[in-house]
DNA sequence: AGTATTTTGCAACAAAGTTGCATTCCAAGT
DNA sequence: ACTTGGAATGCAACTTTGTTGCAAAATACT
């Protein structure tokens, strides 16, 4: 697993203690966090406005890539590793949310399946999120 | 068309007329609304809890729907026909967001591809949502 | 080490969403 | 049509979430 520091500087960023930390929150999570998440996590040691430059940062730099959802928040997660390494972004996989344990995941296993959309619509975008339980919560 | 009464009495609604006006507002709108542009059209005429009720009350009676989106806000949509009368839910269908007009629609006619998750993982509901250039702005 | 440039924290603000409660409105039965 | 119980609304106050400008601090480069 690559540090933080390299991941930093290979996205062109300055090594700051808060970039570092929110990557380091982000490298050893599971599941997609959302704004709120990361503060938590950050035991109120960053400012709150401190996050969410970050977080833009991050996005910006295709270091972590936002999932929709349907209660008001936005859930980020960190690309795969040749999502990052390559630069051009392709979030093709699919995300999950568990109605149990309330936690996101990326399927980075699971493609989206192609869709034909009506004469006249271009795609450039494709989001899918499936909700239901999670192997973790199944047993 | 149904009236918006005989729609509310169907879903055992009180018929009020800011539940009326709400409604109206859905069942002549072409795009999926959020609670600001709700606000906006109702031009203040209702308090904003008011409208936060009531969609509220609309999502748990399976009138409308909400979509999915990555900007902080959720869009709501008005259950297809047969949605509404069978009672049953089955947002089955595609949703399109245009980067151009910025208007997030419901391609009724288009369904969810099936997608095969991996051993453990159960599905409840897919929500799939395409961004791209929309037939109007194409021409 | 010195310095230009970025990043951070603070303060103040704006927007979005929630809650409790008194008042008003609706619908069901007489 | 009138009454009345229960539901819906509006208001006020509040919490949470997100934004902006600016001074202070940290970083990267020579």
């Amino acid at each position: 697993m690559k540090q933080s520091d390299t991941i930093l500087k290979d996205s062109a960023l300055s090594v700051t203690s808060s970039r570092k930390k929110i990557l380091d929150i982000f490298l050893s999570s599971q599941s997609a966090l959302a704004h709120q998440d990361i503060e938590t996590k950050c035991s109120d040691q960053y400012d709150r406005v401190t996050i969410y430059r970050t977080l833009q940062t991050f996005l910006e730099k295709g270091l972590i890539h936002n999932i929709p959802t349907t209660d008001n928040s936005i859930k980020y997660a960190l690309c795969s590793d040749s999502c990052i390494t390559t630069g051009h972004h392709h979030d093709n996989h699919v995300h999950f949310r568990c109605d149990t344990c309330e936690k996101t995941l990326c399927l980075d296993d699971v493609s989206i399946p192609p869709v034909k959309l009506p004469t006249g619509y271009s795609i450039n975008e494709i989001n899918m999120v499936v909700t239901g339980i999670c192997k973790s919560c199944r047993k």
